[in-house]
DNA sequence: TACATATATTCTTATTTTTGAATATATTAA
DNA sequence: TTAATATATTCAAAAATAAGAATATATGTA
């Protein structure tokens, strides 16, 4: 199992717009970085510091295809993190009957304030 | 389904090693604040400010219980994203045979530089 | 009422993240 | 060799995040 960091640094380095972008597209298949350009309204040198991002924290690697850099998914996690991002949850958690310090079962109920 | 800037709020909220914790301890039940002070290594005000944000974001919520602040789970992605985090994954994804642009196929095999 | 307890808020500072601009490198083609 | 294309790097500035200190608020109790 990933460390309490190694999670931490998965999330954050995937919590950002372009970068979640980026690998929806990955998910599909490889895509070289002009590809990119296309659908994120960023620059190239933008999208390559995006891309070296990625690819520092293991997430994407690339190959190399004449000057074209074809980058792809590599860390398992992601297919499966980014389909749970799309699911659709239409309730929130139940919520507790009790404190578990007072055992009172204030709650449900107003809550003050 | 979440627009691309809920999943990067909601990345982002959790992507922190005290709020993570936090969440672990949250889906085993509600838990008040002074609880949380036994296994964190921060302060309390920390650790109110902590929670907050995550209240802020919907992915937590209190009741009161006299001068107890319980805290609970209503995120109903949460459960679900921490169990993704602690599956174990062996193996990478299997890389791409050929560049989509050019075909040339050039991976498997060497890459320069 | 006065005090103790539980928790929150505010403010400041430090750190990290993000972006843009400019420039550099590598590969292919002419 | 020169030029064009594809992509990366560096640097600086701006913005967002995080933490600590001090203090405030609300509730319960003596």
């Amino acid at each position: 199992m990933l460390s309490l960091g190694q999670k931490v640094e998965l999330l954050k380095v995937i919590s950002h717009p372009v970068r979640i972008k980026i690998l929806e597209e990955l998910v599909k298949g490889v895509k070289c970085v002009s590809d990119f350009e296309e659908f994120l309204e960023i620059r190239q040198p933008n999208i390559s510091q995006h891309l070296t991002l990625l690819r520092h924290f293991g997430v994407v690697d690339y190959y190399m295809d004449g000057r074209l850099r074809c980058y792809f998914l590599v860390h398992p996690l992601i297919p499966d993190l980014l389909e749970l991002l799309r699911k659709d949850y239409y309730e929130s958690l139940p919520r507790p009957a009790c404190c578990p310090v007072t055992k009172k079962g204030v709650y449900p109920g107003e809550r003050k304030r």
